[in-house]
DNA sequence: GTCTATATTAGGATAGAC
DNA sequence: GTCTATCCTAATATAGAC
């Protein structure tokens, strides 16, 4: 492995443990048995790692998000798309554990983020159409938005939330939870007629919790 | 007015406006016209100064908490309930905006700001069982812990997701939205047999946005 | 590519005069 | 209570040898 690549493993690593902004380059270099020379010989610095690695996570979501809206979804798939999702952003969660600051210090990194999330958005509005398309949901065209920016809002904040309020829980525990807590956010748009999907869904989610 | 309790204002201005980690002492001294020498004879430095206003903010939330429980309320005074606790969030938002990193610097703060929430949590539990006895909403035992938590994560992290998403709106206006979003969640426990407040507060809600 | 040694800077904090 | 001057420290970053 080159040295290039473990920086970015080991930074990644520190960041999601201990919180970016408590990993300095000295940590990374002495973490890696390296000096911290020679990890500058690599990147700028620590901005430039940080970089690299939105780069990395952009990469991925963006796939993800471009095969939601590409393939045909069925009703059990679109739990399972959020699923996913929300297990890319827990590899990455130090940039959720602290978001304002880190794009407060990162001003270009904001720009890529937000609009990032406003693709999120849109992939959502998009999928939920699908939904409707297949009549599992009802929901107009002024809620529909709004309920992608829910969604999205969860998807930021549930991790950070997560820690703050139970720091012992199993990671694949939290996910379950996001993933129910989304679930709950779209069932009041279920059909009136065809419920059934919603429900078995929550009957297995809340066995699960 | 006193110079300590100029301090504490100037203080959160500042930090409201520029983030908590841009705003240095020096900065605090210099937009009071003071030096920074006379600053650190008030307070032992800057952690004591967020400690201040942590106390401050804690004293109003908790009076607000615990009025809530102990007046009788009506449905729509839970509504309004909502409503002062975001205009207080408001007032101290460079808390929330930057949490992650503020409470990982300050750890006695986050014992205090954790043990806070889950007052929060417990009160709007407890509200919620006051809407059940005046059978506007139908939750069991099981869905209202949810419910709880799912309000006071919303209430954790509206500024900072609308900061991010929306830089640009009134200050009245998120808090609005947030309020109308809490309704959102409860709305779908709105016992059957009478939505109208919930309708009827929707209606007057959607108008405003 | 990697090391050691060192420079730079910013922020937090104190001492002592007035 | 307030000021000026100064110190300390941690983190970032660079220079030059190997």
């Amino acid at each position: 492995m080159k040295t290039r690549d473990r920086i970015l493993k080991t930074s990644l690593l520190l960041f999601n443990e201990e919180g970016e902004q408590n990993v300095t380059t000295v940590d990374i270099a002495n973490e890696m048995d390296i000096s911290p020379g020679n990890l500058y010989y690599h990147f700028r610095g620590k901005e430039s790692i940080i970089d690299a690695l939105y780069e990395e996570y952009e990469t991925v979501m963006l796939s993800l998000l471009y095969q939601g809206v590409s393939e045909e979804l069925s009703v059990e798939d679109h739990w399972y798309f959020i699923y996913v999702i929300f297990e890319e952003i827990y590899k990455f969660r130090f940039f959720f554990l602290n978001l304002g600051d880190i794009l407060q210090r990162y001003p270009e990194l904001e720009r890529r983020f937000k609009r990032l999330i406003k693709n999120k958005v849109n992939t959502i509005e998009a999928l939920s159409l699908q939904l409707i398309e297949k009549e599992a949901i009802q929901v107009n065209a002024q809620d529909i938005s709004q309920l992608a920016e829910n969604i999205s809002f969860t998807l930021l904040y549930w991790f950070p939330f997560q820690q703050l309020l139970h720091a012992d829980k199993e990671p694949a525990e939290i996910i379950h939870s996001g993933v129910y807590h989304v679930l709950s956010l779209v069932i009041p748009f279920a059909d009136a007629g065809q419920t059934d999907w919603a429900d078995a869904l929550s009957v297995i989610y809340e066995s699960k919790t």
